[in-house]
RNA sequence: GGGCGCUUAGCUCAGUUGGUAGAGCAUCGCCCUUACAAGGCGAGGGUCACAAGUUCAAGUCUUGUAGCGCCCA
């Protein structure tokens, strides 16, 4: 092995050897009968890997390679999502810089250039897939616009339609009036912005009174046709019934009554336009208002309604409103409003509730057995308490929009004949038989909302609606990894359309990880400019493409100055390169519980020491047995029979979280294990016994076997430093499985658990720390030895002693272990136990130094006794409490007394030198 | 307004069925000791947000208060 850990060289070699030899094939090992499976939520196929995919991805990879290595028929199926409005927008952008738009090249022509850019650079997400090692089979990979899949989707529109369960209809939508589009509600973005509340006077029909709006869009007014007040409103009461004559139109509409008003907002009257805000939609229905649209699909007012208005922009629209009120002595007053205002993700443009024809699902059908799979606990949501926010969601549900105006993506299979009656099949000649010959049919311009065909994506991957032997052996599959955010948009969907076409479940498990936020705790995101890119982590790179990188390509290109210095002086020096390995262990270690997941460079930092100890240990390991013949099993040391056996407990929580999904403790149990068990302890105690010829063989052989267990439990987190460790271990340890991938995933062997020589190392770790202790606070050179004197009446104590004299020696670099039974009161003291140790003053300790920790020492545990002895004196305890807890209580006690005791006796001595 | 969550060391977080509060990073000493200075050895640091309750016993269970956050309307 290389005298340094450098992950590039060996992430390189192993990426392109584990995926030439088909190791990540879910047909490897196709003779078990248990199967597991994971469906990769589709990536955005013009995206790029971000923290939250690397962060996930790591995850699934854990899972997917300890199942494999399991033995479990094992896939985890890849792919990419077709992204309707992100891929289009990309391709329009192309076509902007050609200055052409998609209408110059029409609908095929257009099609046809986005199929040409996803082929040329729709790889770039699963390149970077590649880089983080993710072990998906690469041979099963999909795209949701695949014939397969597309075939899929047309199935479920047209089965549904003729269910009834599909209809189209004219309903409020989210409005994009840049892209000329609806959007779904994960596409719009509202957040708080300073406006003003317009208060605006409406003038009672007949009377010379009025009544005062207030609102937060005063160009909407045109197509009110309500005014509305809470029907227990004393000031308003005797209005109700009579109407308004609504100014700068020639409409008249009537005050009604109803309690969904708020009457401490603005004035208690409220301006009602069904056709522009989805609260009045829903005021319009219960009170059968007319619904007036004023816009058009770019948002300028049309011609519904007669005004001088027609052709503005809304929000030019709202200025010249505004001013002929003033002028007619109609405006009361305008006060500064916080509201919130929701923007297209793409766009930036005011989204407008925008009253259109659409397709829908009807969706109500569909949610009560997706309800009762997860009450029933068919469906197991990790963390539990996210079945909450799906009930809370699937119980209140609303019909699904799921047309888009848009040109890529599942067009629907819709004809229309001239009177626009709508025929629903599999391609326009079975719609013309439906329709009948004469008929002139045009289809549907519209194409399917992108969830629409990733709801499917949990059997339409394994060959739906065909009876694939895959989908037998894979569906319903094991787990879904993925984030909060896209539980109503993506996991109730599959939820849903699973039962409903797959006829089952579509998962078991659904792991609701934590959102990936920046150290701070801010959300990550282009416009802050606090972007992590997971390949900078793993490259590394340096501030000047840093700086470059987050400030290219920005919306509001004012923030570059800001993102800037606030870069610089976060990574004054950029990122150094940590490695792939470091990266994962980190995901994995922050893989807990929690909502949210503050990602710190520091951790990085700590993990990549983390594989680079792991290395040195591993180099240790092979330099030792370098030339040895390993001889049989042995007989084996204690300190053998010690680290095998923590060993087994090790292996024991980490199979116990991993089937929990408690990837964070996993990864804290190995950490330990390695670091502090193997590395700090066993590894120095291996360094005597291979000296000793009677120990040798058998601290040899065990060394490899913790070493291969040790990579072996490390290689779904740390795959590629594990794999070259493997590969250099391999013919020592005798191994015959050609890559780590495909060994056995270690079990606790409770054969090995051994509580005697758990014990005795306990005792001789205590020694040594007592020891060390003394020298570290004493600042007595690690280089300096000197005689430690034991004076025990503990048998068993001495026979510790007595068996490991080597290894206390060497650990706690001690000149000689010398058994006296008297007290040696010119000397430093420890207790262990039952045993006083003894190191003397002579030439290396300061009496006053001694003294005060002593003193310190006995502070410390007499605050101890405290604690014991109140607990004891309470008659409530020792009566109520279970007898061992109490038994534990006295043995706390009676040691801490002893010593105590013995602590102060040393110290007069001590003090009388 | 409805729902969900968070508050533990300077920072970031663990804390199993209630039973002596833990880790990493940071800090302070001493060390380049032949696996590892990306390291070793040692040390300091906590009223577990606050209040009440249940219990022999509460970081953990219940209720309330405060602060922060997310989702929905």
């Amino acid at each position: 092995m290389e005298k340094t850990y450098d992950p590039k060289v060996i992430e390189n070699r192993f990426r392109s050897f584990w995926e030439d030899n088909d190791f990540f094939s879910s047909n490897l090992n196709s003779h078990s009968s248990k199967s597991y499976c994971i469906m990769l939520p589709p990536p955005n196929v013009t995206g790029s890997l971000h923290m939250g995919h690397a962060f996930q991805h790591t995850i699934m990879d854990i899972l997917t390679r300890y199942h494999r290595a399991n033995g479990d028929q094992t896939l985890w199926q890849p792919g990419t999502d077709h992204a309707g409005i992100a891929t289009q927008m990309v391709v329009e952008r192309q076509l902007g810089m050609e200055s052409k738009t998609r209408h110059d090249l029409g609908r095929d022509k257009f099609i046809e250039r986005v199929w040409d850019w996803k082929e040329s650079s729709g790889g770039t997400i699963t390149s970077q897939m590649r880089r983080l090692g993710t072990s998906v089979d690469w041979s099963r990979e999909r795209f949701t616009m695949d014939e397969g899949l597309s075939d899929a989707v047309q199935k479920v529109f047209i089965d549904l339609y003729n269910e009834g369960l599909i209809y189209r209809g004219k309903r409020l939508v989210n409005w994009d009036p840049v892209l000329h589009t609806a959007v779904s509600d994960l596409e719009v973005i509202s957040t708080e912005e300073q406006g003003s509340l317009w208060h605006m006077r409406y003038p009672i029909t007949d009377s010379t009174d009025y009544l005062v709006v207030a609102t937060t869009r005063p160009e909407t007014m045109l197509g009110d046709t309500a005014v509305a007040v809470h029907p227990e409103d004393e000031r308003y009461s005797h209005l109700i019934g009579k109407t308004i004559t609504l100014p700068l139109t020639d409409r008249i509409v009537p005050i009604i009554a109803d309690d969904y008003v708020d009457r401490e907002f603005g004035t208690g009257c409220v301006k009602i336009t069904p056709a522009h805000d989805f609260n009045d939609y829903e005021m319009g229905e219960r009170h059968d208002l007319e619904k007036i649209n004023i816009f058009t699909d770019d948002a300028k007012i049309n011609d519904a309604v007669h005004s001088n208005y027609q052709g503005m922009d809304r929000f030019d629209a709202r200025k010249a409103i505004i001013k002929d009120l003033e002028k007619l002595n109609l405006l009361e007053k305008i006060e500064p409003h916080k509201l919130m205002v929701p923007r297209g993700d793409r766009t930036n443009a005011v989204i407008e509730p925008y009253l259109t024809d659409q397709w829908f699902v009807k969706v109500e059908p569909l949610a009560k057995p997706a309800i009762d799979a997860v009450k029933n606990g068919d469906i197991n949501f990790i963390p539990s308490n996210w079945s909450k926010t799906y009930f809370n969601w699937m119980e209140n549900i609303e019909d699904w929009c799921i047309s888009r105006q848009i040109w890529w993506g599942h067009r629907i299979p819709a004809w229309y004949d001239e009177s626009g009656k709508v025929y629903v099949a599999n391609n326009i000649e079975e719609a013309q038989e439906l329709a009948g010959k004469d008929a002139i049919l045009s289809q549907d311009q519209d194409v399917l909302d992108t969830w629409f065909s990733s709801a499917l994506w949990p059997f339409s991957t394994l060959g739906w609606p065909e009876n694939t032997k895959e989908l037998e052996t894979f569906y319903p599959t094991s787990v879904l990894v993925t984030g909060f955010d896209i539980i109503f948009f993506w996991v109730a969907r599959m939820i849903m359309f699973g039962l409903k076409f797959a006829g089952d479940i579509p998962f078991k498990d659904i792991y609701i990880t934590g959102l990936i936020r920046d150290s701070h705790g801010q959300k990550m995101s282009k416009s802050k400019g606090n972007v992590l890119d997971p390949i900078d982590l793993i490259d590394g790179i340096d501030l000047e493409s840093l700086l470059e990188k987050r400030t290219q390509g920005m919306m509001q290109p004012e923030m570059a100055e800001k993102i800037k210095k606030q870069t610089a002086s976060e990574f004054p020096d950029g990122i150094p390169s940590f490695g792939t390995d470091a990266l994962r262990f980190t995901f994995a270690a922050l893989a807990s519980f929690g909502r949210d997941i503050k990602f710190d460079l520091k951790r990085v930092e700590g993990y990549r020491n983390f594989c680079n100890k792991l290395w040195n240990a591993s180099r240790y390991v092979l330099m030792k047995l370098e030339g040895s013949e390993l001889k049989g099993e042995g007989t084996l040391s204690t300190s053998d029979e010690w680290i095998l056996s923590r060993l087994q407990g090790a292996k024991k929580s980490i199979n116990k979280h991993l089937n929990e999904y408690r990837i964070d403790l996993m990864a804290q149990t190995i950490y330990d294990f390695v670091w502090h068990d193997f590395c700090d302890w066993y590894l120095e105690l291996s360094k005597p016994l291979l000296n000793d010829p009677d120990t040798k063989n058998s601290t040899e052989i065990t060394l490899i076997k913790v070493l291969e267990e040790i990579i072996t439990l490390l290689h779904p987190i740390t795959p590629f430093i594990t794999e070259e460790i493997y590969q250099s271990i391999r013919e020592i340890s005798g191994s015959y499985e050609s890559t780590l991938i495909l060994k056995a995933f270690p079990t606790e062997d409770p054969e090995l658990i051994n509580s005697q020589s758990e014990k005795a190392v306990g005792f001789i770790q205590d020694f040594i720390l007592s020891i060390r202790q003394i020298r570290g606070e004493m600042n007595i050179s690690p280089n300096k030895t000197f005689k430690c004197f034991v004076n025990s009446n503990d048998s068993i104590d001495r026979l510790f002693i007595e068996e490991n004299v080597i290894l206390i020696k060497s650990l706690a670099k001690l000149e000689e272990i010398v058994f006296i039974d008297h007290e040696v009161s010119d000397s430093a003291m420890a207790i262990v136990n039952n045993t006083k140790l003894f190191v003397p003053i002579a030439g290396l300790i300061d009496v006053e130094q001694e003294v005060s920790r002593l003193e310190k020492e006995i502070e410390k545990n007499e605050k101890q006794r405290q604690q014991f002895a109140n607990k004891l004196n309470n008659e409530k305890f020792v009566k109520g409490a279970p007898k061992q807890i109490v038994d534990v209580e006295r043995e706390r006690l009676s040691a801490v007394e002893t010593k105590l005791q013995e602590l102060s006796i040393q110290l007069n001595k001590i003090k009388e030198l």
